[in-house]
DNA sequence: TAAGTGCGTCGTT
DNA sequence: AACGACGCACTTA
């Protein structure tokens, strides 16, 4: 078992809201949009934060708000996806591939990992993807440039598409 | 254009 | 066995 891994919680203010992102011991590993439901998930006591933590927290705090301006995060923390299973990573790496300001369609992400049939799953892992923003689900659209679903709320993803001059179909 | 129906397909629960 | 952040081929208004 490994159930004594600690889960810490640590906010960030931006422009569009205070997140809160959630560190494992091995990274990054949630990223909560302001106001979403389900925004701590821990009812532990406050788990202090080590310096490594801070530092990817620092980290965090610096690549989010490039995002939010839709500029390319100069880097990122450690990301720890190991909470998603083989078919989902391997989705999510196909996310992180695509450049800011580019889009692939639900197929095309099918496509790229190789299960070309699996579309309607590959909504499914965006949908359960634990980083948003920083792993760019939001850049997965329907076919023909439509805007397909977002988890998150579809505001959001209208927002972080035109942050990045992304234009939709229905324009 | 817009909106609705049906079906293939497949990972997740 | 049922349900999707899909895609495509339809039909109808």
């Amino acid at each position: 078992m490994k159930s004594n891994s600690q889960i810490v919680e640590l906010t960030i203010p931006t422009a569009d809201g205070e997140f809160i992102a959630r560190y494992s011991e091995n990274g990054l590993c949630g990223l909560a949009f302001p106001g979403s439901p389900q925004r701590r998930i821990s009812t532990l006591q406050p788990v202090a934060a080590s310096p490594i933590v801070r530092a990817w927290h620092d980290m965090t705090v610096e690549a989010l708000n490039a995002a939010l301006l839709g500029h390319a995060p100069k880097a990122l923390p450690p990301l720890d996806l190991a909470s998603g299973t083989a078919f989902q990573q391997s989705v999510w790496a196909a996310l992180r591939s695509i450049d800011c300001g580019q889009t692939l369609s639900y197929a095309q992400v099918a496509e790229r990992i190789g299960r070309p049939k699996a579309v309607r799953a590959v909504g499914g892992a965006c949908g359960a993807n634990p980083i948003p923003v920083l792993v760019p689900c939001h850049r997965v659209l329907a076919a023909n440039q439509r805007l397909g679903g977002f988890s998150g709320g579809l505001d959001w993803k209208r927002k972080l598409l035109a942050r990045e001059s992304i234009k939709l179909a229905s324009d």
